[in-house]
This record gives structure tokens, C-alpha cells and sequence, in this order.
DNA sequence: ACTTTGATGTGACTAGAATCACAGTTTTTT
DNA sequence: AAAAAACTGTGATTCTAGTCACATCAAAGT
């Protein structure tokens, strides 16, 4: 396996060790480890003991947890430059997610114990992720408040802005750049697989998307939007 | 106004500051403002700018966010010896949340300006905060789950367990100990006044609880616990 | 004590979304 | 290329919880 170094790596310019200093940087370079993984494969799971930090270098990951009657609910997206991993290792013994790659991905893997040695070293990095955790969070309540008071089809919209905001277009410019089953939106709106196919349908119908298998393509982005106002 | 020493309050050996040196607690101690909260009063609003760290010295606060029709979420419930703000610290220019007291409560302010200076010596602090930071986040992560995909009874249920786990119970040691409007129930759990008053009444009927004005009596602790696995 | 305001209980009605069942369609595996 | 597995579309039906409307009831202010 080629280990490349930090100081080169181009997703990492969008993380939290963006502004790591050299000496940091060549810290985290000899502790890490690189890994491949499939679309579909796990990169930890709910229950399980967290070994360290995820940075993921590209790919596109859903983290999710299992609802007390095994419905899936995703609640977090990943892409490249994102860490993984670090809310279980500040809080808890075992992880309460699940980490499954939507698609090909290529991630590194930092130890704990070098992660809290390099944390120690390096007071800008606690804060780093305190402000990562602090975003994550804010998402996390906005998500409450929209899950227990808006309909389903305000949700996919808002979801579909997300994935979009997230993941990007395609080339034209309008087809969103990310493959998910019906059920990964569904569990990701909070709702089932069959009214997903109807929303979709009916935002289809109204002009607003057009379905392409499973690329949805944006056709008439501000009036989406607006429907949040 | 009689300022007490952070190395003396009860409820700072409960918070992030328990572990704290006594140059960090001198050093909080000079910079902290305690003031007085009325019942119904607010700490911060949603939209304003934070302008520090509050330490809830007694009291008990809602953290409410309004949904895009107007309608509170309530988000967060606080206790002695709880912060808040520190989410906003380090995510925003703005609050995205407002603090209401649900009752006669006593906090301390910590400049913002004060409170990265003491955070700037002290790394062990910004562990503690990212802690906090990580457990909030798990909490938020179920409670999405939760709400997307359990019925308002088991909401309500859960929610009902939280109280007296946050806020324990009176004398008896079986009515929980707060006083929250129907509404207020409403908003923690994500439904209407008027469906949290049949629901209550519902469990009222099963012999699960005891309804007695704004305060709720749990008799059969748990069998309401055994609804939730 | 009286009035005003806010909080609560209750019924009737409606609708959004879940569930179930199955056909049709892709995608993956052998 | 065939077979299996996974994913998707669609109709019919049911039901949870939201909405509306109004009657109590409690609390706070004058």
C-alpha cells in the first residue's frame, strides 16, 4: 500500500487539520493508516468500540442508527474532507451509529491513543473539532424542529436542497451527484420507501425534478428552494 | 450583589468546571457577572449575538428553537450545574436557539472574551466542553430518530422518563419535579397541546401516572420504563 | 372580589402518511 | 444468459394525530 503524506493530501485542506502546522501534520502521517472500502462496507457499527479517528479522503458515507424497532434512520452524510468518529470518541464507550459508504470511498484511520496524543500537542485542534461538533449539533436540533413539524414533502425538499448543497451536481449542473435507494431517502426524511416514490413523483409532476433511475435532476432549483421560505 | 467564588459553588462541581485548578476558578471568579432570572425570563434570544458562556447555577431553562411557521421546538432542558451558549460560542455569529426560564433561577455570565482566554490556558477545558458538545450530539442524533419514527404516546412516555431523569422527583419521590404548561410537554415532545392532554390522560387511565394540576405523579415507574424497550 | 388573561379539557371532523399486498423493474450473482 | 436478489411503482385501506371550535378552569392583575 502507498502511504501518502498529510501535507499532500487535497481533501485534507477542507478538514480539521487544515491549519495543522508541519509537525502536526507529520504526526498524524506516521500514525495513520489508509483503507480502501466498497460501497456498501462498513467502516464501524453501532455497539461497537470506537479505535480511532475516520478522515475521510473521498467517498460519499451515510451514518446511521438503528430505531428501537430496526428501522433505519440515517443522520449524518459524509464527504470528502469530513471526520468520522469523533463525537463517539469525546463521548462514549461505544459507538451509537453505524458508518456504511454509499460508494466507493478511500478513508484514513487515526489510533485513538495518537489522536489524544496529537490533541494534547495541539490546543487549536480541540477547538477545531469543538466547532465541527458545535455545527453538527445545531444541524442535529434544526433537524428536530423540522422532523417533528413539517410534513413529509417540505422534508424531502429540504432534504434534496441538503444533498445538493452537500454532494454537488453532475456535470450538466442539475443532476444531483449522489446514487441513494427510495429506502436511504426515506430513512433519511424520516418516512417510508412508498411515499418517497409519490413525493418524488408529485415534485416530478409539479415540474420541479425530473427522476433519472436513482439521479434525481434538479429542473427548477430557485422554485424548490423557495418552498422553504 | 454579592459575588461568590466559583471554588466554593455547589453546582460548579457538577459542570465542566468540576476538574477545574483554582487559577482557572480565580480566573472565572473575576470575570463572571451572577444575576437573577424570573420565571419566564429570558437569557438569550434566537437571532442575537452571544456575547458569553452561562453557568446555570440553580433554575430550570428551556432551549427552544421557533420552526419556519412559528412554532417553539423545545430542543434542550437545563439544570444546575449545566452551560449554555457554548454551542454558540464556537458555531455562530447568532443564536440559533432561545433560553426561557421555567423557573426562578440564578446563572453566571462569562464574557466571551474571558472565556477563550481561559480556555487558551487550560486544553483540558476544551476536552470537557467537546465532551459536552459530544453527548448533546448523541442525544440530539436519538432524539431525531426517535421522533421520526415512534408514535406520540412512546414520545411522550420517553420524554416523561427524561424529566425525572434531568430534574428527579419532589419529596414523595414519585411526582416529577417541574412544572411545565401542556404546552410546554407539547413542544419538548413535537405535537399539539390538545393530543398531549388525551395522551396524558390516556396513561392517567392505564394506571401508569397521576395527573395533579401542572404536576405530573409516576406510579408505576417501571412498567412506563418497560414501554420503551 | 372581580375581571381579564391564559391554560386546559373535550368532541367532531379531516387529512397526511403508514401499512399491506403485489406487480414490475432493475441490478447482481452464478 | 439465466436466475436470484434487491429495488421500485401503485392501488386500496386504515389510522394516528392535526385542526377547529368551544366550554371550563386556574391564575394573575386591578
Amino acid at each position: 500500500m502507498v502511504t501518502n503524506n498529510c501535507s499532500e493530501c487535497i481533501s485534507r485542506k477542507l478538514s480539521i487539520f487544515a491549519k495543522c502546522p508541519p509537525e502536526t501534520l507529520k504526526q498524524i502521517s506516521i500514525a495513520k493508516q489508509e483503507r480502501n472500502v466498497e460501497k456498501g462496507e462498513d467502516l464501524f457499527h453501532e455497539g461497537k468500540h470506537p479505535k480511532g479517528l475516520i478522515c475521510v479522503q473521498n467517498g460519499k458515507i451515510k451514518v446511521s442508527q438503528l430505531g428501537h424497532d430496526g428501522k433505519e434512520q440515517i443522520v449524518h452524510l459524509i464527504k470528502s474532507g469530513n471526520t468520522m468518529g469523533h463525537r463517539a470518541l469525546f463521548d462514549d464507550e461505544i459507538y451509537s451509529c453505524s458508518a456504511i459508504a454509499l460508494d466507493e470511498s478511500k478513508v484514513c484511520f487515526i489510533p485513538k491513543s495518537a489522536f489524544f496524543e496529537i490533541l494534547s500537542d495541539n490546543g487549536n485542534l480541540t477547538i477545531e473539532i469543538a466547532k465541527v461538533l458545535a455545527k453538527e449539533l445545531k444541524e442535529a436540533e434544526q433537524s428536530i424542529t423540522t422532523t417533528s413539524q413539517q410534513p413529509v414533502e417540505y422534508r424531502l425538499i429540504d432534504t434534496l436542497i441538503k444533498l445538493y448543497k452537500l454532494y454537488g451536481f453532475e456535470n450538466d449542473s442539475s443532476t444531483i451527484n449522489v446514487k441513494m435507494t427510495r429506502n436511504d431517502i426515506a430513512n433519511l426524511v424520516g418516512t417510508t420507501r412508498e411515499t418517497i416514490t409519490r413525493k418524488l413523483y408529485h415534485l416530478q409532476a409539479k415540474g420541479l425534478i425530473a427522476l433519472k433511475g436513482k439521479k434525481i435532476e434538479v429542473i427548477k432549483k430557485k422554485k424548490l428552494e423557495s418552498y422553504l421560505d
